[in-house]
DNA sequence: TCACTGATCGTCT
DNA sequence: GACGATCAGTGAG
């Protein structure tokens, strides 16, 4: 994916992201799915973790866009971010989930289940499955490297919008964008039937 | 399938 | 010193 097609706009990018394919070589081989759940953070939204400025965890976000923005949360899990907006804006998309394409024995071992439906089901679990730790922060995703984008084997299907999932603040805003008929997106049942986005 | 809860630690106040 | 862009396990329906 060449930086020039990702969307400056960081709910756009979010929307654009919904059926792009995320590749993860590592020495153990190569792990590729296909991206149905994001979240958008925008410039000024008190939920980002840009909000309050550049620090040293959250650096990349300020940086150029089409880079990884990766934080620890839950003293447990990781997360996954595309930075987006220009230089020193500070906004992102957290990506959700994901539909495993290839790779799918290395992400069953890195998971530690059989349960595909699960490998990629949730940030946390995702950056499990494809091995993405603090080591990938501000790692550029529209280059060769351990970790990058590429275009939509199958384009998204229908996308639906809802509030962002687990937080306090900026609760309302519908910035969580997923493919509405896909098993792969995160959350109760309930929450995956949402209003199918139109704008 | 859903609601609830404890685990766990880096980051910033 | 509090809190967080989460998850697995548990128990009830």
């Amino acid at each position: 994916m060449r930086r020039a097609e990702l969307p400056i706009d960081a709910r756009e990018l979010a929307r654009f992201l919904l059926g792009t394919t995320i590749v993860r070589d590592t020495p153990e081989g190569r792990a590729v799915a296909r991206i149905v759940e994001t979240e958008a953070y925008l410039p000024g939204d008190a939920a980002a973790h840009s909000f309050r400025g550049e620090t040293p965890r959250n650096r990349a976000l300020f940086g150029p866009r089409g880079h990884a923005y990766v934080y620890f949360i839950y003293g447990n899990h990781w997360c996954f971010n595309v930075t987006a907006e220009r230089v020193g804006v500070g906004a992102g998309v957290l990506v959700r989930a994901a539909e495993p394409l290839a790779g799918l024995e290395l992400m069953r071992a890195r998971r530690g289940t059989e349960r595909d439906r699960d490998l990629l089901r949730g940030p946390g679990r995702l950056a499990q499955a494809l091995a993405i730790d603090r080591a990938l922060d501000g790692l550029d995703l529209c280059a060769a490297g351990p970790l990058w984008l590429a275009a939509p084997l199958a384009p998204a299907r229908a996308i639906a919008t809802s509030r962002r999932i687990g937080l306090t603040k900026e609760v309302e805003r519908r910035l969580r964008f997923f493919e509405r008929d896909s098993v792969y997106v995160s959350g109760p049942a309930r929450r995956r039937a949402a209003v199918t986005a139109n704008d």
